[in-house]
DNA sequence: GTACGACCTGTAGTAACTACAGGTGCAAGA
DNA sequence: TCTTGCACCTGTAGTTACTACAGGTCGTAC
């Protein structure tokens, strides 16, 4: 046992946990559903009883997720969680690996950027026909890629 | 008519038209379902029989695509087109809309990238459990947003 | 005559949710 | 006491932009 996995046993229902979250009660029930949140006790009336540990393990997974990491990336690092025998270097490969897939991203994006920038440069503006972004889209002169 | 309208009557068939264009048949037909391609004609068998203008818009949708414009985007476009009466302005204002979203989109991704450098530098390594990323997410100390 | 390839339709699966429809149960106000 | 409203429940369908398959037809080449 660490020392994030100590309970507080306070208890609450699911609203309660999507309001001190900030995630969605639809999407706390699909979290459970693909198994990334445990299946939580039920109340006398059938309703999820969240405690602490809940509380702690979907702001995990929230942040992970505002991080971009994939809901399998996330399953990945919480197996390492539950397991409780993760090391740092697994930990940080996961996190290294994600960080190059963002950066590719970003180069991406940024040879897009350039590429909307000088279309969009070609045309002159006004109110005449014949957009020469539509010419190089449509005809073949395609410098793209 | 532009010149981009005129039509070569080089008919072909969906496989021609997916190799020449790169785009997947099951692709092609999907676009016909969802109306940005055309319903084209059938040979006496039942194929789609495709000529040179479907040729041409198959390939603006996927530049497009490249591009990073939704479909919705696309759709935009090609109603520009379509109508025939689109003026320079109105495609460089859907360009420099779309161009926008991107930067956004890069700005988002390089903070991202900050911030799993940074989690990643906490992490000394090495096989020792409790590694401080894990830490960073699971409990209170978040610095992210 | 049969095997092959290209085509056909229609449906289900992907990621990560979101948004209903339709139903139960509890507590507070009229 | 009734009823209104809210929070919760389940289950299913919609979103984006495809991809992948099952199961069927057709025409030609060997």
């Amino acid at each position: 046992m660490r020392s994030h996995k100590k309970v507080m046993n306070v208890n609450m229902a699911i609203g309660a946990l999507s309001k001190s979250t900030g995630v969605h009660i639809e999407t706390i029930r699909y979290y459970e559903r693909i198994s990334v949140m445990p299946k939580p006790p039920r109340s006398a009336a059938g309703h999820r009883v969240y405690n602490d540990e809940h509380f702690k393990r979907l702001r995990f997974i929230k942040r992970s997720r505002e991080l971009g990491f994939t809901l399998d990336e996330v399953r990945a690092l919480l197996s390492l969680v539950d397991g409780g025998d993760y090391s740092c270097d697994e930990v940080r490969t996961l996190t290294l690996l994600h960080r190059a897939d963002v950066q590719k991203k970003i180069k991406d994006l940024r040879r897009l950027e350039t590429t909307l920038t000088q279309i969009s440069d070609k045309c002159v503006g006004g109110d005449v026909p014949d957009c020469p972004i539509i010419e190089a889209l449509y005809e073949g002169a395609a410098d793209s890629n």
